[in-house]
DNA sequence: GTCTATAAGTCGATAGAC
DNA sequence: GTCTATCGACTTATAGAC
């Protein structure tokens, strides 16, 4: 007998991780209505768990959207670094298309791993980025590492790169990059996944190409 | 005396119009904490009204947010037909350079005509871009002459684009320039616009560069 | 066009059983 | 670790006064 047959299931359960199952619920119910706009009840209700057993995991509604953007976030961010610090450390000359994969390609395996939540959690990062929720400050100032790497792997690809223009180049190219890729399901616009039938290469390398284009682009003259 | 001093004024009231003291209020609302976290009554009650003016006015939250997104969205999409017209009717070889100024000026102008209220417009824009809300789906849909004046203005500035291209790279345009603008008021990124400080010539430009020299080079053979 | 008053439901938080 | 039960505050929606 499936779930939610008009009354909900009563009594402790053991079959499946109540942390897992209240996170599944959340990037989902965060991604469809904002994560404002969700209450505990209303994530217990769908997840078909007390409301009292989010509280005790998660503390509150902060807590709760801490866990899921770190559930995803983490591995995707030490492959970010990893490959940026390929960029950095390259024997060769790395090329615009390098350091543009390189933001890229971490976000790719996480949509190939986990198609649905990967697709939610990235609609979810992509409003999160331009609010300044405490959650999402913290996030992001917690890693000190990143804007050394930034500045290093830019400076490698682009050798005339001013210092000042680094975050404003990366600002343009992982959001142009984040706003393809949270709009992944809508028709129509065009997009380098399709939920079902997986990467579509052809799409993805116009928008590598579009990025390190416009990364060289952006430094010439007027 | 000033409004907010413990109570709430009382009676009717005729000095300022309800409708738009609603209106700047939803749209500071809804892009601080998204347009889903915000009910009627602390809409009423931020902008000193009675929550049935405001459900007299506007019907509900859905008819709050289609009155937000119409009153600064209808003219600058009324500039961007216009621009785009003037791309596809050019007597010259208009540019990419051309394109990209077409799309973003609109949005620059509005936020020079109105600081405060236009950023906070243009944030909500972002973050229902990723939505399918039905007053997001039916503001686009609505403007069936959009995608053909898109057509016509690549072709124009990009000879050689194929058709199913041209929905991925204003996609990838647009939102590109839109995620930098949304970003305008958050330090350290870099910003084409500063509260306060106007216009940053120097970063819109470089906007103006990435995105054309995107489109130029997303078409070059791999 | 704007208000008060009210009915019925939902919210976060917490105390306490098992 | 998960549950039930309950508090006051908040919510939408509607009926009706002026």
């Amino acid at each position: 007998m499936p779930a939610h047959s008009g009354t909900r299931r009563t009594g402790p359960r053991s079959d499946v991780d109540v942390r897992t199952l209240v996170l599944d619920t959340a990037e989902r119910l965060f991604a469809e209505h904002g994560h404002g706009a969700v209450s505990i009840r209303q994530l217990a209700r769908d997840a078909d768990v007390a409301p009292t057993a989010v509280a005790y995991h998660f503390d509150d509604r902060d807590g709760v959207l801490r866990a899921v953007l770190v559930r995803r976030g983490q591995e995707a961010m030490l492959r970010v670094h990893a490959r940026l610090a390929d960029v950095v450390g390259a024997p060769g000359t790395p090329t615009a298309n390098d350091l543009v994969r390189a933001l890229l390609d971490p976000y790719l395996e996480l949509l190939a791993r986990s198609p649905v939540g990967g697709l939610r959690w990235l609609k979810l990062m992509y409003v999160l980025a331009t609010s300044d929720h405490p959650v999402w400050r913290q996030a992001v100032s917690s890693d000190a590492e990143l804007p050394g790497l930034y500045r290093g792997a830019f400076a490698r690809v682009l050798p005339d790169v001013p210092a000042d223009a680094v975050p404003r180049l990366a600002n343009l190219t992982v959001y142009s990059m984040l706003g393809v890729l949270a709009r992944a399901d809508q028709p129509g616009f065009g997009s380098p996944w399709t939920p079902g039938a997986g990467v579509d290469e052809e799409f993805v390398d116009l928008v590598v190409r579009f990025g390190s284009a416009g990364l060289l682009g952006a430094l010439e003259a007027t």
